[in-house]
DNA sequence: CCTCCAATTAACTAATTAGTACATAACGCT
DNA sequence: AGCGTTATGTACTAATTAGTTAATTGGAGG
């Protein structure tokens, strides 16, 4: 009794008897596990509730069904992953050097989170059905397109970048080079062989798809100012 | 029985009473159709045959159990959409041309076969373990890359395009942005709005993947070389 | 210290679903 | 025509799996 009470009272103990925060966050990076791993059929609550410290009620308790657990940790990993773009502090590099920095940064943070790609793929093979609610989510990924927007003005301005090159094209275009290097690692090793995919490789890359994203966003005039000179 | 007789004589004939081989293909084309709209898990064998002119009883006969149908289905889609570069007769055109054409080609080709797309997501959710065994399709997929690299190699020696371009990462970047540009289409036009997907938005996103790739490629010297003038 | 509510446990149910057993019909061949 | 083989229809089973029922515990507020 009093044992309980004390862990009450310090509430960042480890060892909360009941801790209900606790317990969902449990259950959301475990089923975010699952889901992701498995998609939304195949994954199992079964599965989850075991993996987890509580039981399968509880999941049924917080979010009410599997397609209910699924709609939440989808949130969660796009949630996960926001911002970062802004940490950057891109106005206070030139346009070029910044552009190159936001295209390494989102291959690698695409990268980096493989959970989350494997989310946003299972959610496209359910034609997005499941985020058709979620303001949030949009509200989430507005930033990236504006942090885009300032660097494209600014090296517009500078005469340095070409006209007529729209912000959510170069995001589109980022964003599929970033998104499929992890999305379709597997088939496209097994066919094409793994050398895409080694440290080396995957450093390679990344800098081919800034440099490539540069060429494209550059006046020809300007390509000098390349990072790989020998324009 | 007279009928029967008719019917086996003339192979082509619309009601054979036994079938093997179109029993098959009705399987097939259901089973893709079920696979790429709901993955491995969320497929239902007994959907799939109800939806066919033939029983479940079937599709156990001919396929063995339900992956052993998906895996088929799987080569099926890679089979059906293997080829087409050859046909584009890449090396009657010049350089700039052909690969403007092959990237072309590559975008409208992904977007003319989402069943295909979604196969291929869907394996690679599974991380490939479904096709590491068919050689055929590391065959089917080995000719895109030569085409490319004809086509590189004829543009290198002749001084307008750059050099260290490799076929391979060249072949990833197309792919990538041809794929992902269905892939992705659901969540991406939920969160950023339809634009990029109409029937315009697609045309100037298929020129602009081409004019990117080609932007890439050229030697700066060559820019002026685009189809889209005013370099 | 008692009471009410949120949190939790454990066992159960109802439906779905992959896969099968068994009988039978059509075909190809001689 | 007869026979072995290939193909097919019907009805069943066994297991899995999402979701529930009902009872219990802990703790915060009066």
């Amino acid at each position: 009794m009093k044992q309980a009470t004390d862990l009450v009272k310090s509430r960042d103990a480890k060892t909360a008897v009941r801790d209900p925060e606790g317990v969902r966050r449990d259950i959301l990076t475990v089923a975010m596990e699952e889901f992701s791993q498995n998609g939304l059929s195949g994954a199992r609550i079964d599965e989850i509730a075991a993996r987890t410290k509580t039981s399968k009620r509880m999941i049924y308790y917080y979010f009410g069904d599997k397609e209910g657990l699924y709609q939440r940790v989808l949130e969660e990993a796009y949630g996960k992953v926001r911002g970062g773009e802004h940490d950057l502090e891109l106005d206070r590099l030139d346009p070029v050097a910044a552009l190159e920095k936001l295209c390494r940064f989102t291959f690698d943070h695409h990268r980096a989170n493989p959970a989350f790609i494997r989310m946003v793929m299972v959610e496209n093979i359910h034609h997005g059905r499941h985020m058709q609610m979620s303001k949030t989510i949009r509200d989430l990924n507005q930033p990236a397109i504006e942090e885009l927007e300032n660097v494209l003005r600014r090296g517009q301005a500078a005469g340095i970048f070409r006209q007529g090159i729209t912000p959510l094209e170069l995001h589109w275009q980022i964003s599929a080079l970033s998104f499929f290097n992890v999305s379709n690692s597997a088939t496209f090793s097994l066919i094409f062989g793994g050398d895409l995919f080694t440290d080396e490789g995957q450093q390679r890359l990344s800098g081919h798809v800034a440099e490539m994203v540069l060429r494209y966003v550059l006046r020809p005039d300007h390509l000098g100012s390349l990072p790989t000179e020998r324009a």
